[in-house]
RNA sequence: GUGGAUGUAGUUCAGUUGGUAGAGCACCUGUUUGUGGCACAGGUUGUCGCGGGUUCGAGCCCCGUCGUCCACCCCA
């Protein structure tokens, strides 16, 4: 027998429509906020993640599915959404339209890392990117539209929000923080000893709590922004405050990827595990530019669908359509004619065996029918269908040109 | 990459100090030979993950291997 590979998972029944709810609702929600759909690869070459992800982060320092194809490209299969997205932007030359372009989109991500409970080597996304809009309402707007998805899908969530700065303030606090760090090195742990050089800012989120405890006194980055990033802040924060949005500010939330700048926000369940992340996104006003484009102010946010999948509250299932079947086999050809006219408006289940009433009623039941149509013994002779509503149980005998 | 659990029927799991497997659910049949969901009765289902070792004998003990789950790292 041939298994998924290690950390790919298939979605039937209860969890392919899990799947589908989420999608068509976050899309529904999206498009209302003006957003269209736009599909890119799957498959990108190697540099464009090397340039925008960064390649002191860990997916692509360590996480990519990279290989060489067969006419000698380095190429990877996409980690994540907006690399891609901001690609196709830039190659559509959609940088020199002095326009605003909003985008939604989903599909498979691939990580190479151990799975554990929220955590895939194919996983899905659903996210958002807003192109040209550098106001602080476009920031506010996006997480509001993200509150819709969630509270239309019954899903609990907190939200944390901090901001990164820019090239103006955040290089120097940088430095500040680096300098705090070496001073205590010695009382951190290995992981963040590392990271003082190859990613300082990491070091504010350590999960260790003795290193959480040595970082009470280090220097804020929140009360070093330069003035835009600070009236931004302040701007967003009473955008929620008026909206009845409610919030934390988490100084220590930092994106995993190196692209974001000031407004940095994350959705985060308490209900799944270790990986609480259940949507994060920010701002990236420099990443255009990165990949070639022409500077464009941009924002945007992923959620991640496997992880919401359980906390999502379905609709509840209907019956639905109509079962036929037949007790002779000889009134079986007759079934599809009457199949084919009714597939036009509705779902039809065709049992092809014949079968006695009994057994007929109990397939019906378990297809989810709200109808039963059978042709019988008595029913062949004058060429009549027995039909039964299944939640009604009104029945009755007519002409099959009537059904 | 590191650590901890775990692998027995379609599924969830039991299986005592080693004596070659069992329950619930599901499924099928019947009670009701033309009336579903409920109830009752009966029935089907297994390379006990794989490979080796110990033993008269291994689901159980030992070694290896693969898979899964959870956690760390990191992230959606």
């Amino acid at each position: 027998m041939i298994n998924p590979l290690k950390g790919m998972k298939d979605l039937t029944f209860d969890e392919s429509q899990r799947f589908v709810h989420i999608i068509t609702t976050a899309s529904t929600i999206a498009k209302r906020y003006g957003y269209s759909y736009i599909e890119t690869p799957l498959l990108e070459q190697t540099a464009l993640f090397k340039r925008s992800v960064g390649e002191s982060s860990d997916i692509v320092g360590k996480e990519m599915y990279q290989f060489i194809d067969k006419g000698k490209n380095d190429v990877c299969l996409r980690p994540e959404g907006t690399a891609g997205v901001v690609r196709a932007f830039v190659s559509a030359k959609l940088d020199r339209q002095p326009l605003k372009y909003k985008f939604y989109y989903y599909g498979p991500m691939f990580r190479y890392e151990r799975p554990q409970k929220g955590r895939l080597r194919e996983f899905h996304q659903f996210g958002c990117e807003s192109f040209g809009e550098g106001s602080v309402y476009e920031d506010f707007t996006i997480i509001s539209m993200i509150k819709d998805i969630f509270d239309a899908l019954g899903i609990g969530y907190d939200i944390q929000i901090n901001s990164l700065g820019c090239p103006a303030c955040m290089p120097p606090y940088r430095d500040d923080l680096v300098a705090f760090l070496s001073n205590i090195k010695e009382e951190l742990c290995d992981d963040c000893k590392r990271r003082i050089d190859t990613n300082p800012i990491r070091v504010l989120d350590c999960k260790n709590k003795s290193c959480q405890a040595k970082l009470t006194d280090s220097p804020k980055l929140l009360s070093q922004l330069c003035q835009e990033c600070d009236s931004d802040f302040e701007k967003l924060k009473k955008l929620l405050d008026d909206a009845d949005i409610n919030y934390s500010i988490d100084t220590n939330l930092v994106r995993g990827l190196d692209y974001y700048s000031k407004s940095a926000f994350e959705f985060v369940s308490n209900e799944i595990g270790a990986q609480s992340a259940i949507a994060g996104g920010g701002r990236y006003d420099k990443l255009v530019e990165f990949l070639d484009g022409k500077p464009t102010p941009a924002v945007g946010y992923a959620i991640g669908i496997e992880r919401i999948m359980e906390l999502v509250t379905m609709p509840k299932v209907e019956r639905e359509g109509i079962y036929l079947g037949a007790m002779s086999q000889e009134a079986i050809d007759m079934l599809f004619p009457i199949a084919s006219r009714k597939r036009q408006e509705q779902k039809v289940t065709v049992e092809y065996a014949p079968k006695g009433l009994k057994a007929h009623l109990k397939s019906a039941d378990r297809a989810g029918a709200k109808s039963i149509a059978i042709i019988g013994e008595d029913e062949l002779k004058d060429g009549k269908i027995w039909v039964k509503d299944l939640e009604t149980k009104e029945e009755k005998v007519i002409t099959i040109k009537e059904f």
